[in-house]
This record gives C-alpha cells, sequence and structure tokens, in this order.
DNA sequence: CTGAGTTTTCAGAAAATACTGAAAATTCAG
DNA sequence: CTGAATTTTCAGTATTTTCTGAAAACTCAG
C-alpha cells in the first residue's frame, strides 16, 4: 500500500471502525479509498493500493454494491469495471439508513408481527408479549417517521435539521396561530401566545436557516 | 433452555440478530431475556435460562452494563446481583443513540477534524480532504441535531414523529408568518401564504397531533 | 467462433471472536 | 477476622469470519 498520507489516515481509520459499523476491514477500507479518490478505480486499483488479494477486492466490491454505496462505470476503451462512490453525502446517509433499516429492523417487525398474532400460553409469555407490543409499536412509529423523512431532499432535511430543539417552538407556534386564525372558533380556553414570540430571535434567523425551495 | 414459546422466538431472534446489530448472540439473548422478564434475573438465572456457563453470562452483563442498557439492583435477603431492563422504549432509544454515537461517530468525527487541519501534500490529498470536509460538516450537523433530540421529552419526540413530512408545511407556514407579522418590514418579494393554507387538513389535525405539556 | 482479458467462485488457510472451566478475587454474614 | 457465597479473570479451545490462490466462468475484440 502507496497513499498519500490524509487518504491513508483516512482508509485506514475505516478499516479499523468497520467492525463496529458491521462491515469488515476491507470492506471499510475499499470503500474509503473510494470516496476519496478523484476518479473512479477498478477492481485492480483497488487491490493494489490496500494491498488485497484480488478475489478479496470482488468480494469487498459486491457487497459495497449490495449496499448500494458504490455505482459500477465504464470507461472508453476499457473492459475493466470501474467503481466510485457517489459523491452527496446526504444521499449516501439515505442509502445507508435505508439499507440498515432492510437489514436491522424489517426482520425484527416482522419477527414482533407474528409473535404478536399468538395467544400467549402462560402467564410469562402474556408479560412477554405486553413487552414486545410496546417494542414493535415503537419500531413502528420510528419506521414510519423514517419513510416520511427519506423522502425529503437533503436542503429540506438540512433545514429542518439546523433547527434542531427549534422545531419544538415550532410547534408551539402553530397551535398558536391555529388558535388565532381559527375558521371555525369553538369553545377552547384561550392559548397564550408563545413567550417568547417565535417570529424572530426565538427561531432560527433567515440567514441559517436555508430551506431551498421551499 | 426451557422458555415459553414466544420468549423463546423472541430470544432467538435477538441471538440471531445480534451480529447485525454489533453485538454477539450470547449478549443479543441474554438483552431479549431481561427485556420481556416480568422481573429481575440473577446470573445464574440467565445462565440457566439460555444454557451459558457462568463466566459467558457474566460477561455478557458486563457489556450491556457498558451500553447502560441494564440496571443492577439487589433483593432483600439475597447476596447476588439482580439485572433488569428499563421498561421505556424511548429511553431505551436515546440510550442506545448515545451509546452507538460515542462509539461508532465520535471517533472518526475526531480523526476528520484532524485530518482538516493538515496541510495537504499532494493534488490526491487536497482531493480526498475535499471529500472529508464534506463528510465531516455532515456528520457535525447530525450529531449537533441529534444532541438536540436526545434533550426532548419522549412526548415531544412522539409528536415530532407523528407529524412526519408534515413538518415540511409547517416549515412553510413558519415563512409566511414571519412575513405578515415582520416586525422589521425590509424590500423583499412578498411570499404567497402557503397552498393550501397550512391551518387544518394540511397539518395534521391536533387529535393526531398529540405533543403533550407544550 | 476463439482466446486473451476480466470477474467470480470456492475450498482451505489464517485470523479474529466467542465460549468454557478452573482459579483468583471480591464481598459480606457471622 | 474467617470462610462461604458470589463474581471476575484468563488461558486454552471451539467456532465463526475473513482472506487467499487456483480454477471456473464470463465477456467481447478480432
Amino acid at each position: 500500500m502507496n497513499l498519500p498520507p490524509l487518504t491513508q489516515r483516512f482508509v485506514m481509520h475505516f478499516g479499523e471502525m468497520g467492525s463496529r459499523w458491521g462491515i469488515n476491514r476491507t470492506v471499510g477500507q475499499i470503500y474509503a479509498l473510494l470516496y476519496v479518490s478523484a476518479k473512479p478505480l477498478n477492481a485492480d486499483d483497488v487491490g493494489e493500493a490496500l494491498g488485497f488479494s484480488r478475489s478479496n477486492v470482488s468480494m469487498g466490491l459486491k457487497e459495497l454494491q449490495s449496499w448500494n454505496l458504490v455505482r459500477l462505470l465504464h470507461l472508453p476503451n476499457d473492459r475493466r469495471e470501474y467503481f466510485q462512490a457517489p459523491e452527496d453525502v446526504w444521499a449516501i446517509f439515505r442509502t445507508l439508513a435505508a439499507e440498515r433499516r432492510k437489514r436491522e429492523i424489517d426482520p425484527t417487525l416482522s419477527m414482533l408481527r407474528d409473535a404478536l398474532m399468538e395467544q400467549p400460553g402462560v402467564a410469562e409469555d402474556a408479560h412477554a408479549q405486553a413487552r414486545m407490543k410496546q417494542m414493535h409499536e415503537f419500531i413502528e412509529r420510528m419506521t414510519d417517521w423514517l419513510d416520511d423523512v427519506q423522502k425529503m431532499d437533503s436542503a429540506t432535511l438540512a433545514s429542518l435539521m439546523s433547527m434542531g430543539a427549534k422545531v419544538q417552538k415550532l410547534l408551539e407556534m402553530k397551535d398558536w396561530v391555529k388558535q388565532v386564525f381559527s375558521p371555525t372558533p369553538e369553545p377552547q380556553p384561550p392559548l397564550a401566545a408563545p413567550t417568547p414570540l417565535p417570529l424572530s430571535e426565538s427561531v432560527t434567523p433567515p440567514t441559517e436557516v436555508n430551506h431551498g425551495k421551499l
């Protein structure tokens, strides 16, 4: 392996972290290399750069493809397959979230659904089933929300995240506005205007919040 | 191992999923057992229920404690240590998110920070550094947001999640309200009111949105 | 077609991880 | 203190996962 120093550090780190992330060292290093590389690489490039056997590289690339984390392409007058990692970090995140969900969450959801259909035979199982119900409800909520979030474009998502906890203020404001403009005035206890009034300082100023084409 | 059928299925599933979740079979099964158990268990209970050696159980419980996923307690007139899994699934999620972040993200963030301070020596490293910058910015945004979200109580969080993509509407509304009430009228192109006006049907109806004590 | 270039598969070697039993360490009732 | 009850450690073994080289399969220019 003979990589420039910063690249090398990055690649090595991804190798070490691989196990914590549920991928192996090889796969982590290959992805890291493709991520920082200015141009697409073929399997031999990768193998040489990282000192892996050709077959190991092949398997690693296959794994990355199954994760949708690399794109396959061809260069003119070259029969070999070239690989590159998509650039948009938000898109990468969405891909990763979708794949992890498919592998790490969906099977559990389905197992829980099945278990909740059964009639518990003994008291212990009745309690166990109640606990499973709680877990199932939570996961379902979480994944439904993730579905929604996945549909947002990067700009909206970025806006949402840079607001952070201030979304709470927005929720308060919603109720307040709703009250003031209520088209069907119902007998409700009047809400106080949220304090501080969330129109200027308490909601992120427009220079910080950049939510693109909304 | 002699567990009632639903419990057994749950425990077995967690064992199998363990590897995908970055924990081992033993740890997964122990956690699952504690999660569905109606009462705290001691190490011998666990070992007998799952057919693991005493030392293996000890290691597994130590691991779970390091993740803050189990609580240690003592029963009157019993010197042995008893363990239970906290009940609140939202709290469990927060714990899990915090721990995974500490183990899987923070080291990378720190490595990226270091790498961004360096002066790239060659063109390839300059490009690599630019890519690292993108990743660093993304992760930092993400973790800042997570910090905010972690601070919310379960009710607020639940409210936020059940709104899902409708938060987008809320963002539009924010800008519209801001415009209308603007305390410092600046020469800006006037915004149209968001359509449909987000006060009733397009924002989640109040029966759906339950954001507790806001 | 043919065969050189390329990728994939796979059996076995190497490495990493998990698990056990025995022994050491710790804790606490008496 | 003492020693029985309990937990932890750890060296060795078992299991799982990763990695390699060789062979098979595929692809496409000529």
